[in-house]
DNA sequence: CCAAATTAAATTGCACGCAATCAAATGACA
DNA sequence: TGTCATTTGATTGCGTGCAATTTAATTTGG
């Protein structure tokens, strides 16, 4: 009789809910910029790394490897979202940079996190410390 | 300038990588009973409902379809782990039931959520309140 | 009673995630 | 300098998620 295995009291189910929640949300607002819920977290990087960056470094931020991201990248870059492009010093390194349309695609996500915030029915404050919460529960695993 | 899309911000990337981060948690645990994470979380419904249940009642408990329980079911039915009928009084539902072997690996479970608990570092008191701030964040959505 | 609407599953197609493996380039070090 | 280890990215294979469609069974409304 183990009351320990029950869906409503596990957290990770929670989590795996709420995340499948959340691309669902997302799905048709992304859907304007066609965007997928994972394609869009990659803009969010390349937005704040003009310069470019490396599959690596995007990999580190997403927490992904390029088993995923090659082919995701490659979809993106057939958008003409991106270019990747091999760098002379370190034939290893693959640049990835954003195009003109890639970034122009900034203006038009502007309104997104405030709308989704609208729907989490949250408080700032609360928004604030949930993601605290969430953060050192996150660290508190990676140790 | 927008400073709301930035990664580090967001609710939903937060979700996302918690529940990724979840998945490899239990992965290694779950290898050991053959599971991946869902069929685990499939699993915990079918232990609640030793009398079976319908694809569709599945479905509602875990917030999934049938585009992704049906091979999940094959694939767990090939397994040993379960039977799928067709209902004789309505030929439309397909009733999910534990084989002995499925019963039995709830033995082989019961020691997980006390593990895993223990993994995210934190008290009683505080995965309760967690999981009910998440509750009440999918409950505000889900308006 | 019968045609239309509804419901339950299955199927198809596509995009992740991730483990495992591979190839190429670079770095380390005897 | 030459060999071995490491790093980076790509590829392969498999299991989800999910939208869209299909099929079969049941329910509903006239």
């Amino acid at each position: 009789m183990s009351t320990n295995l029950l869906l409503e009291k596990q957290l990770c189910f929670r989590l795996y809910s709420l995340n499948k929640l959340m691309c669902r949300l997302y799905a048709p607002v992304l859907k304007e910029l066609a965007l997928t819920y994972p394609q869009y977290l990659a803009m969010l990087v390349l937005w704040q790394n003009t310069g470019g960056i490396s599959v690596k470094g995007l990999g580190n931020q997403l927490d992904l490897d390029s088993g995923t991201l090659s082919p995701l990248l490659k979809r993106m870059e057939a958008q003409g979202l991106l270019t990747r492009v091999r760098q002379s010093t370190d034939e290893r390194i693959v640049l990835i940079k954003l195009t003109k349309e890639g970034m122009a695609l900034q203006q038009s996500a502007e309104h997104i996190p405030g709308k989704m915030f609208a729907v989490t029915g949250l408080t700032p404050e609360k928004l604030l410390s949930l993601n605290e919460e969430l953060d050192q529960l996150m660290a508190n695993i990676n140790d």
